[in-house]
DNA sequence: TCGTAGGATGTGACCGGTCACATGACCGCG
DNA sequence: CGCGGTCATGTGACCGGTCACATCCTACGA
């Protein structure tokens, strides 16, 4: 494999043919005929040259390289869904290039560099509204957000179907026969957030009982933020029957504050999460938990992605993914009622 | 923030001067009056000018762009590596692209796009010997290996002292009282795996205890491994006092093995890992663990990696990052003999 | 008064591909 | 037999920057 720049002029003087014969071979066209391109195949291989792609993209005006940024690259869930999108993408012929930028100044700057100096050609944004970071965004580029509604601009996003995810979380609590079933929020300036919180009260009201503020608290996604919550309620007295986290971590942080309050799980407290974590079925007890595929979610991301690039007529979708229930130890029936069912 | 393209020689009409002096601006140089300066940058404000960091690159030779492959991007040891490296990139100019490649072949290919086609300058490897995929390396490409000692070809590289952070992990264990402690790994193809073993030996030596080939078992760093570990050697009836895991998730499946065989933790059985995982606290008990600083890593490797790029004469270098004890609750004393220090 | 040093600016080629178009050979058909 | 059409190939410009070098102007010392 040889570095130097063997250029694709090299390889034509090599050849004895004209430098478009050789780029024409490397582009498999058809006008070229089998002999020549023999001949120029085996200078390719003799000289070991490989098109420069920084070349080409300016050439094309076009760099076949897709950008996605997230807040970090740390949390699962954000890795998992790259990974989805990052394989689709190469499977439709783009490179993804992914970074993350902790804040708005990082953001901002990366922003300029990918996009205002055109070196990728569209872009996921994971979590647009972690912050203002979306403020940002130039309107007139193909964005695609994962993990957010679009708000006014309106770009394409993939997300879970949240509200779904919330209901089918709720409504499996309601099922074991709980009916004081405390919420922890992840961080109201996101959508999902506040999605599944909608999802909680649809599956609530539709049980017939109505949402006690004293059962929500809003947390940060943290397993510190979970702990929290118990610890709090439980000072007050008011702790509930079950709790829905409305993410794994802060599930696995009310788990560790039942254990250390010394209650008895799950018979004295039902926890349940959502995302199923690598992990998840490790903790004490294994969390129940309502599953999403990050993984399928950055692939149609991508898909979206890269038909909004290709596509001259701009869409502007919305699409949401499914949740399935991943029943483990966490929960169980409440107690003293056997049979009751809600709704 | 327009997107048209507007070029460097558009700013130079605009402000009435040469596309050369536009280009001086651009890169601060000094060779420039400050009327001149602030008419081109009143032009550069009014037109929206970006720069194209493609051209740049064609016209510059070098891309200041860096990139890290890893065999995938959900594991959060690699994950955080990854961050620590792009901070360091970003601080000194380099836009660092990070890619997962899950095979060889994959792998291969990647190489082909980033290197072969100087879209990169560097490349860091995370986990370079998870496979043959080492040897799809073009030796005359600046690289650092992450987590890995180089071998024959020899690039720079940085990793824990995985000697050291097994040392400390048996140490611990031996100081507890422990005298039968067994030692699940890694794949053995991975060097740290093999240096976690030699630190695990050397710690025993030093305790006047040989090492009994019937209490080390090969793990594959899943959890699931070390939980099918306890379970064998519970079934053989020769389960260890404590178990040194060489990594966290494989300790995990240790605690949840001994909770299901009904084990009393950390009383009948010790169990401490390597890396300090995000949750690692939340588990039960919280794991013991030997923390490694991935974001240092990442950072080391990357500036390692800048360095190598940037200097002339190619060093040879394996820097090696420190191992700290993060003591939770999964070890305790042995039991029935409270004092009995080793070596 | 002139030579010259040095700062400010302009000129054209070049990086390594691709594009649009030109050219020449060969073919079939009226 | 001449002409249009198709195929294989070549030519030169171009993408948007940067580089090396040329040029012009001013100030200063001899």
């Amino acid at each position: 494999m040889p570095r130097s720049s063997v250029t694709l002029r090299d390889v034509a003087r090599h050849a004895g043919v004209s430098h478009q014969t050789v780029s024409r071979v490397n582009n498999n066209s058809d006008r070229v005929s089998p002999e020549t391109r023999a001949r120029v195949e085996e200078a390719i291989a003799e000289l070991g040259y490989r098109p420069n792609a920084i070349a080409r993209s300016m050439a094309r005006g076009r760099s076949a390289t897709l950008a996605c940024i997230s807040p970090n690259l740390t949390d699962y869930t954000f890795a998992s869904l790259i990974d989805g999108a990052e394989r689709e993408a190469r499977r439709r012929g783009y490179f993804l290039l992914s970074t993350s930028a902790p804040d708005e100044e990082t953001f901002a700057a990366i922003i300029d560099q990918l996009v205002s100096s055109r070196r990728t050609e569209g872009m996921l944004v994971i979590n647009p509204y972690a912050d203002r970071r979306h403020e940002f965004l130039p309107l007139t580029f193909p964005f695609v957000f994962a993990g957010a509604r679009p708000r006014a601009e309106g770009a394409n996003s993939v997300a879970l179907d949240d509200v779904a995810a919330a209901r089918l979380a709720t409504q499996h609590l309601l099922g074991l026969g709980h009916r004081r079933i405390g919420l922890i929020t992840g961080p109201m300036a996101e959508d999902c957030s506040q999605d599944r919180l909608a999802g909680y009260e649809q599956a609530l009201a539709a049980a017939g009982i109505a949402p006690d503020p004293d059962l929500m608290v809003h947390g940060d996604w943290h397993a510190s933020s979970g702990y929290q919550a118990l610890v709090t309620w439980s000072a007050q007295g008011r702790a509930p029957q079950a709790v829905f986290a409305q993410n794994d971590q802060m599930a696995v942080g009310v788990l560790r504050a039942a254990r250390e309050l010394g209650l008895d799980l799950p018979a004295q407290l039902s926890v349940i999460g959502v995302d199923d974590i690598p992990l998840a079925a490790y903790f004490t007890p294994p969390l129940t938990t309502v599953r999403q595929d990050f993984a399928a979610i950055g692939r149609q991301a991508a898909a979206l992605l890269v038909s909004t690039i290709e596509q001259p007529t701009p869409t502007r979708r919305h699409v949401l993914m499914p949740a399935t229930l991943v029943e483990r130890g966490s929960t169980a029936q409440a107690r003293g009622r056997p049979e009751a069912a809600a709704a």
